[in-house]
DNA sequence: GCCTCCAAGTGTTACGTATAACTTCCCTCC
DNA sequence: GGAGGGAAGTTATACGTAACACTTGGAGGC
């Protein structure tokens, strides 16, 4: 049969086809409407599909200029999320011809290598969470188009920023907290620098102010649930008024805060109520279910790969933060009478 | 605002720095030893940090008729296991200048798009995980290397296949089932059909065969914890003697098995056991926390990577399952006297 | 003084594709 | 019967890189 080891090149269809190179390029880009008569192009399409042939991307990504791909940084950690984001993101992509590449940043200790090293497909542009926020530094060194997910809009150096309305987020939780008559309420912090989690103490402390009489206790954990365990135990033996609500940043800490308070013989949600944020999995495998605010995830990665997108051709995104919902389970109810 | 129209090439790099492309190509090439000098190799070196020199990577693919990039085709569903075979895969790859693109098949209905099409890069291998099947016909069609994960050996078409050793596993649980007195398990079974779980019900069946007075009940569910909950529920209000124990095919399921027990007013693990297999972080966030078989997804993830690395290298990969390993938590206990 | 050898480069080419510019042939219209 | 025009192609080129083959200017050997 035909030349083997080697892939088929256009240049070999064309042969078999008995037309010129660019003839083919022409059929198989679609674009040969009154440049080639019908017979020929079924006769290319028959060849190609004859050979097995593939373009090479590499060859066509170098002649366009351009990959129609776009790479995702993500922190490996919190995967759950970030796949619901990916398949937002491609999807969206896959509508526009364009592909797109992961690249979790390890998560071991140390700064990301280099996301361009490693992912190394050739790419249009970049959409990068702020938690995976070590990999920005190389990225910023590119003048590839770079959209922030959940960034401060003022910090992100020009770069275009998509975000999930966390602060609604938050006043909701705070909202149906005050409204069971909760007034003493601790907050389990993400022990992880990143704007996302900074906005969450923030719009708490602000809220809980608002209302007189009220008290905020902060306690510092890493994202895991042992971590999270530790911590609340830390925080609930402390001396003084026990708090009558925690208040998580997320749901893996409202697991681990479910851990800490059975050791303590706690009771959720009669002696304490908890809340988290995410709406994981998780969330509906632990007992009692967890009240949480719900993130679309999807709907993140579409507005982020619409927003590059935008970028991509000159225009400038649309800002306007996602919304988020409350979702009221049974971790919540008004505080015990005294 | 300097909007450099392009991005910087070899040859302006090697204008700036008043020496041929060649030369650059050499010195940022690091195989330039006895060939450039070293006052030249640094002129060009400050030249390239000066522009912010990057190369094409599509360029370089092309002229190399290879692109250092596979890709890992994963089932978008069970991400946190596969996040750790990711970052295996990764860690082994870097150290030998390889990178990773993740190619999550889609998992909404119907068969995945053609993974070469979404994942834009070019490519010089493939790992699969068996669990992503669908989108196996269009990778097989290609003649790329193939490594499967955890699939067939003998229905793998000549693909290099590096399984866990998920049957002895199975035996761990089984045995220890046996050693605590159960003689009548319920199996909740993934309804995937893959032979990842296929393998689970042969060895628990011939397992529990080899001992008088045993009895196996099968329920069918989708990995997710509702549909689990629905399947176990249905299983257990079922005619006949009710089993003492539930083995899951995974830990998503044991935790929709602990939502239907709860439901059902029975307690984990004095009226009866549960058992897992991942050993997600989920196992240790529900109450009790459980037994289950921990799977080195990372280690997983390695040997995925080096057998690839052989069958690039023309060698045949060392076969050999990767051992898995029983972690007994408070969710199993000998079943309840009579 | 001539040959050889080596260091330090340069000139050139090919990888596979997409497309602009050109050619050829045939048909139609005045 | 010549001009014009469209259909159906072909030829040629550039994208940015890596590497082979070649050049040049001395230093050293005999």
């Amino acid at each position: 049969m035909a030349r083997s080891s080697t892939r088929p090149t256009s240049r070999d269809v064309a042969h078999a086809a008995g037309v010129s190179q660019a003839a083919v390029s022409l059929v198989l880009g679609d674009k040969w409407r009154g440049r080639v008569s019908e017979p020929t192009a079924e006769r290319v399409r028959q060849a190609a599909r004859d050979l097995g042939y593939r373009p090479n991307l590499a060859a066509r990504n170098l002649r366009l200029g351009r990959t129609r791909t776009v790479l995702l940084v993500v922190p490996a950690l919190t995967t759950e999320f970030f796949a619901g984001v990916y398949t937002g993101a491609a999807r969206v992509a896959a509508e526009h011809g364009f592909g797109v590449v992961l690249y979790p940043s390890p998560e071991g200790i140390g700064p990301a290598r280099d996301p361009f090293a490693s992912a190394q497909a050739a790419l249009d542009g970049v959409i990068a969470s702020s938690m995976a926020a070590d990999a920005l530094t190389d990225i910023r060194g590119d003048q590839l188009p770079l959209v922030m997910l959940d960034s401060d809009p003022a910090g992100s150096l020009g770069a275009a920023t998509v975000n999930l309305d966390i602060a609604d987020g938050v006043r909701q939780v705070t909202e149906h907290l005050l409204g069971l008559g909760h007034r003493r309420v601790l907050h389990l912090a993400a022990d992880v620098p990143s704007w996302t989690f900074d906005i969450r103490a923030r719009e708490l402390a602000a809220r809980m102010a608002a209302v007189p009489g009220t008290e905020v206790r902060t306690a510092r954990a890493p994202i895991s649930i042992d971590g999270a365990r530790t911590a609340t135990e830390a925080a609930l033996t402390a001396p003084g008024p026990r708090p009558t609500a925690i208040v998580c940043d997320d749901d893996k800490l409202a697991a681990g805060a479910y851990k800490a308070l059975r050791r303590l013989g706690l009771r959720i949600p009669d002696d304490i109520s908890v809340t988290g944020l995410d709406d994981l999995a998780l969330a509906t495998a632990i007992d009692p279910e967890l009240t949480t605010v719900r993130l679309d995830a999807e709907l993140f990665g579409e507005h982020g790969m619409r927003a590059l997108l935008a970028v991509l051709e000159g225009h400038s995104p649309d800002n306007g933060d996602i919304p988020v919902q409350l979702v009221v389970r049974g971790s919540t109810a008004p505080p015990p009478t005294p």
